[in-house]
DNA sequence: CTGTTAGCGCTTTCAG
DNA sequence: CTGAAAGCGCTAACAG
């Protein structure tokens, strides 16, 4: 192995250009101004160094300009469309971004350590999506660094959030299906405890339903990757028409279940998903679900994350809204019983 | 907005607990003994003051722990799992990671910038992934920080790499299609410019086909993400007897233009994907693909980097290999012709 | 076992 | 416009 290379400081770049080192920061950081023939030979002398600023030490003066996010399980595509627009949105507005994933599953713990990393790191502001963190855990960090939560409305003073609208979205395919003359539907239910998000959406199916004058039952599920014994269980109970899933993964569970069983969908059954990021949204499955904004989201959190930063705005609230995607899993109840 | 704290030092900790900030260190590091009684003093009053150590501060006199990965497209499957397994080993070896994401193309301009980002935090090390750059641009960081890279043999010295055999993948479906009898198959061909990998395996899934007696046909596409166009022209041409395609997410949309035009998959043309890390690998689909060893590759990645910092291990290089997953996508030539 | 001291690389007054 | 010098928060000798 080559030798690590002792890095190149500030002082290198300056004994090069045969200015001081003050020279040289201000030329690179084009704070103070300085002379163009000073700044032409410190760059000359940065590039042929290979010089590149240590953020550690700039940052233990100033700000760094590296925003942090808390991503969940960047196994769901949802995290990954979401990664990719913060990415974007900060670059657009000069900033870094760099990223922190719990594991796959982003136990409060984890996304405390997490967090703290962040922290530690001392970046300008933290974009934290879905933890499931308590008030306690988020005050601390709130007081330090401007915090954007995506997804899951925080209580905690200080805080932007940036969330989609998922009782409306639940509320959305609900409507659809009683439209389509849906009367007796199944839910499959998400516990708050597991995904906050995917509670409030089954929730509002549920009550969407009931409240268009329609019977709901709900079929709690440990998690929308844990569905098949519950769809197993609707399928013998031959009581619904339509199956309503917390997510796409949970959807092509209960289509994989109704395959295996040998039903028909949307003749025997019809079946609605909710996110439309993942490949699984393709034009193939036909999947009738709903798609929340996602990279809107992101942008959102990062633009307000900036105006926050420098132009001194207020944390604040914002609910974006997404749309309807009819597919071919959806169609009219069946006749037959 | 509250008024944001300024952020709690050792010395507070120090003043807290009524002794050096020497002290402090040592106790919060754990390097050169302290007596318990100081010990939990110092954390008491650290937990009481919220203080999160600052790692620039850190960073600037000693290494801090932390790993850095320049991941691409993260609304892939395959780097969200990579990104899940790099984490998940980091935090077993006691590391942390931060990743950095390029933009959904990653340039050679984008990887740059995130390997700056990554060497400008001064990680101890560094995970990249599948970033075209050149051996000029690769130099002056591996110089400065060991770094691994997955999925891509990067020919920089002092560099390790683990790679799956893209080849190998290439070849085993191909055999597969052979044995069901296919004689004439058309192979969706990557270019290296978009992506070294996919075309290592498409040029692989070609040379196998003829190595075994068999014709193969080359249908350059711009991208796995678009292939419609030329699956339209091979149904046109009414010659091959199956589809190779270069990923998983180009073998949905090669399944999805045959749907289109009113072709039977299996009966009628054969098709094949590669990757299996997305849900699209789904049961449902049941495609038949490959299944790449991701989270092993990134496993071995950190285990590698970490081997190098602590064990003086030598850089070096690790092709591991996956396994076929015959699904429904493929059966024997059709014989009406 | 503990405190004192000297920097790590950078930005930022403050003089010149 | 430029250089000298101080200091950000921390760790690592070095004395006590």
């Amino acid at each position: 192995m080559s030798p690590r290379a002792r890095s190149v400081t500030i002082v290198d770049v300056a004994a090069e250009a045969g200015v001081s080192k003050s020279a040289v920061s201000r030329a690179l950081a084009g704070q103070g101004e300085v002379s163009p023939e000073v700044r032409e030979r410190v760059e000359a002398a940065a590039l042929k160094l290979g010089y590149v600023v240590n953020s550690m030490a700039q940052g233990l003066r100033t700000r760094t300009r590296i925003l942090g996010a808390v991503l969940r399980d960047m196994t769901r595509p949802y995290y990954g469309v979401l990664a990719t627009a913060l990415e974007q949105q900060a670059e657009e507005r000069d900033y870094r971004l760099i990223t922190v994933v719990g594991g796959a599953e982003l136990t409060p713990a984890s996304a405390v350590r997490a967090l703290r990393t962040l922290v530690s790191l001392r970046v300008d502001g933290i974009v934290l999506s879905s933890a499931q963190l308590s008030v306690e855990e988020l005050v601390p960090v709130v007081a330090r660094v401007p915090l954007t939560s995506v997804g899951r409305r925080e209580s905690v003073e200080g805080a932007s959030f940036i969330s989609a609208d998922d009782a409306g979205a639940g509320a959305d395919l609900a409507a659809h299906l009683m439209a389509l003359g849906h009367r007796r539907i199944a839910v499959l239910g998400v516990d708050a405890s597991y995904s906050l998000s995917q509670n409030l959406r089954t929730v509002a199916m549920a009550e969407a339903v009931r409240g268009a004058g329609g019977e709901a039952r709900w079929y709690p599920v440990p998690s929308d990757r844990d569905v098949r014994a519950q769809v197993a269980h609707i399928v013998g109970e031959r009581w619904a028409t339509a199956i309503m899933c917390p997510t796409d993964e949970a959807a092509v569970g209960a289509l994989e279940e109704l395959h295996r069983a040998g039903l028909e969908v949307p003749r025997d059954l019809s079946v609605t998903g909710l996110d439309a990021q993942s490949p699984l949204a393709t034009p193939l499955l036909g999947l009738t679900t709903f798609r929340q904004p996602v990279p809107e989201m992101g942008r959102a959190a990062i633009d307000d994350l900036v105006e926050r930063l420098e132009g001194g705005a207020l944390p604040r609230e914002q609910v974006l809204r997404g749309e309807l995607v009819v597919g071919r899993t959806t169609g009219p109840p069946s006749l037959a019983e």
